[in-house]
DNA sequence: CTGTTAGCGCTTTCAA
DNA sequence: TTGAAAGCGCTAACAG
C-alpha cells in the first residue's frame, strides 16, 4: 500500500499542493466547497500527515517530553498522570523517556529531544548527573524546560517541587516525638535536590530537638539494593542500631522491612521507620508504613502548565515561576508511639 | 545561539556539506584528516543533528514506541526495563505513550506514530479498545508492530505473553487444594486476552475439581476503583460469601485487602487470596499476598528483540513468532492451607 | 577521497 | 480564493 502524501492528493484532485495543506488545516483562504473535496479524499485515503516533515518545517511539534529517572516509583507514575491531564487540554501528545539514573542517558533522551521533536521539557534530573551542559544546549535552542522533583539549583530555570527541606524536618522530628533517642537518615545521593534538602531537615530536627548528631546512622545508599541491604543490615545489628530510620526514599524503607523480617525486629517496637512515599500499598504493609507524602499528581500537573505558559509566549520573559508543593505526613503503625 | 547545521560546518571548513556528514559518520570515504578537522568544529560548536531532518530523509529514525495503557502496574514497570536492555544495545531511543485504558488515547497515540517518528512498535492493548483498524494502518506502512501482554489473538501479527489460561488454572487449583471449597474471581474485561484466558484457566479449575460454578462468583470490575469497592464488599457481604479469591490483576487484590480490613475478615482464616501481580510488595503485605508472578522483565526483553528482528529484515517474511512465558505461582500467607 | 545534486514531505510567503 | 516556489536540515547516488 502506497504512502499517501499532500501531493499525490493534489494530483489526485487536480488542486495545489499548498491547497490540501491549507485546506486540511482549515484555513479560511480555501473555499468551502474546495475543502470539502480534499477532506473527503484525505480521509478515504487515510492520509497521515508526517510528523518529521512537518516539524522539520514548523519547528514545533504538539508534543512535550517528559524526562524521568525510573518509573518503578511510585511518585513518577503518579505526576505522570498530572503532567498528562495537562498536556491533553492543551492537545499535546506526551513522550516519555527513562534515564534509569544514568547521566549517559540523560544526555542521551536531551539530546534527542533537541531538534524539533517536542516543544518543551520536563525534567526530573538522575543520579549520575552533575554536569548540566547538555540542559544550556537545550536552553540555547530556546526549548522551554521545566524541572519537577529533582531540580537543578545553578540553573536558571522554572521548576515545581516538593518542600524538602520542611518535610524532612517534620519527619525526623515526628519520630523523635514518638519517642527515638536516635534517629537514623537512609540517604541516596545527596547531591539531589530532593534528598539533599531531605537531609538538611533531618539535621536541623536533630539539632532543635538536641539528640547528639552521628556520623555513623547517616548511611549513604546507591542504586545497588544488595549493597543497600547490607548497609542497612550492618546499621541495624550493630550497638549503634537507632530507635528509629527516616528513609530518604520509599525503596529504602522496603529493603528496611525485608532486613527487620531476616533479623527479627519488631516495628515499631524495636525500630521506628518513617519514608518519603507514595507507595499504594503503604497502609497494607506489616506493619504499615507512616510516610511522608508528596502531592505527585500536583507537582506533574502544575510543572505541565507552568511548561505551557512558556511555549505559549516563548518570547516574553516572565517571571520565574519556582513552586514548592508541600508533602503530607501520614502516620501509620510504624512509628507508632508505644504505651 | 545560532543553531549549527551541517550546512554551517561546510562553510566553516571549506569543505562540502555531503563531506561533514559523512565524516561525522566516520565514513570510510573521507580521510583522517579532514574527518579530524571536522569532528573538531562540530564539538566545539556543539553540532547536534536534526532528528526530523535525519528521519525525514532516511525515513528510519533509531527509535522505538512502547503504547501501555498504565504505568501504575508494577509489570509494565517492569516490562519496560526489559525493552529498554534491547533498544539499548540497538542503539535506539524508546518513546512511552500512556493510553490510560483508553481506546480514543491509544488511537493518537498509534497515530502519532505512523509516521516517521518510529521503525516499530510495541503495544498492549487497551481495555477500552475493541475495535484494530487503526492498528492495520499502522501494518499498511509497514511499520513493524509486536503485541506484548495484552495481545490482539484476531490481527496476524508476532506477540509474547503469558500463559494466562495455564496460570489462571494453576491459581485457581491452587487454592482449592489449600481448601477452598468455593471461588470466586475478580474479572477485569474479559475481552482482553490476558484476563479473558485467566477466566478460561480458572472455569476449567472449577471444573476439573468437581467445583460447583457460581456466576455470582465472578465479579465483573473496572477502570472504578470504587465501584469494584463496593463490589467486593458486597460479595463478601453475602452469605454466598466465597472461601477463596482470585484476582485477575493486582489492583483488585488490594482492594480486596482493604475491604477485608474494614470488615475485619482475617486472611488466610476468612478468605484466601491469590492475584496476578508482580508487585514488589507482596511479601511485605499484612499477610503476604501469594501471587502467579509473570516474568515481566522477560516478556518485555523478548517482544523488543522480535520486534528488532522486524524491523531489521523488514522485507523478509519470516515466521509469524508467537512466544508464551510461563508465569511463577509464589506461595504465600495469604492463601496458606491452615491446620 | 571529495563535491554536486536532488530530493524526503511539509509550510509559508508572495504573486496571480 | 488558489498556486508557484523556496527551503527546513539531512542523506545518498553519482560524478569527478
Amino acid at each position: 500500500m502506497e504512502i499517501v502524501t499532500l501531493k499525490k492528493l493534489a494530483e489526485l484532485l487536480n488542486v495545489s499542493q499548498s491547497s490540501v495543506s491549507k485546506a486540511l488545516k482549515d484555513s479560511h483562504e480555501i473555499g468551502q466547497e474546495t475543502k470539502n473535496r480534499i477532506k473527503a479524499l484525505a480521509q478515504e485515503l487515510n492520509y497521515k500527515p508526517n510528523a518529521s516533515a512537518s516539524s522539520l518545517r514548523r519547528k514545533s511539534s504538539k508534543t512535550i517530553g517528559v524526562v524521568v529517572p525510573l518509573i518503578t516509583n511510585s511518585f513518577y507514575a503518579l505526576a505522570m498522570n498530572g503532567i498528562e491531564t495537562v498536556a491533553q487540554a492543551k492537545d499535546h501528545h506526551v513522550l516519555i523517556y527513562l534515564t534509569y539514573e544514568t547521566y549517559k542517558k540523560e544526555v542521551d533522551s536531551i539530546r534527542h529531544l533537541q531538534n524539533g521533536i517536542v516543544d518543551g521539557v520536563l525534567l526530573s534530573i538522575s543520579r549520575g548527573t552533575t554536569d548540566y551542559e547538555h540542559l544550556r544546549e537545550l536552553k540555547s535552542r530556546n526549548i522551554p524546560l521545566v524541572f519537577f522533583d529533582r531540580v537543578c539549583e545553578s540553573m536558571n530555570g522554572p521548576w515545581v517541587t516538593v518542600n524538602n527541606h520542611e518535610s524532612g524536618y517534620a519527619a525526623t522530628e515526628h519520630l523523635i516525638k514518638n519517642g527515638c533517642k536516635s534517629v537514623a537518615y537512609l540517604s541516596f545521593a545527596n547531591h539531589l535536590s530532593t534528598t539533599g534538602n531531605r537531609l538538611k531537615g533531618y539535621l536541623e530536627a536533630l539539632k532543635k530537638c538536641d539528640l547528639h548528631l552521628d556520623e555513623e546512622l547517616i548511611i549513604e545508599c546507591t542504586n545497588n539494593d544488595e549493597e543497600n541491604y547490607k548497609k542497612i543490615k550492618k546499621l541495624l545489628q550493630s550497638k549503634n542500631c537507632p530507635h528509629g530510620i527516616f528513609a530518604s526514599i520509599e525503596r529504602l524503607a522496603l529493603i528496611t522491612y525485608h532486613v527487620c523480617k531476616e533479623l527479627k525486629l519488631k516495628i515499631p517496637n524495636d525500630l521506628k521507620i518513617i519514608s518519603f512515599s507514595n507507595l499504594e500499598t503503604a497502609s497494607l504493609l506489616k506493619p504499615s508504613l507512616s510516610t511522608m507524602t508528596p502531592n505527585a499528581f500536583e507537582i506533574g500537573r502544575k510543572a505541565a502548565e507552568i511548561l505551557f505558559e512558556n511555549i505559549e509566549k516563548k518570547n516574553f520573559k516572565g517571571k520565574l515561576e519556582r513552586i514548592t508543593i508541600p508533602a503530607s505526613l501520614i502516620e501509620r503503625e510504624s512509628s507508632q508511639l508505644l504505651p
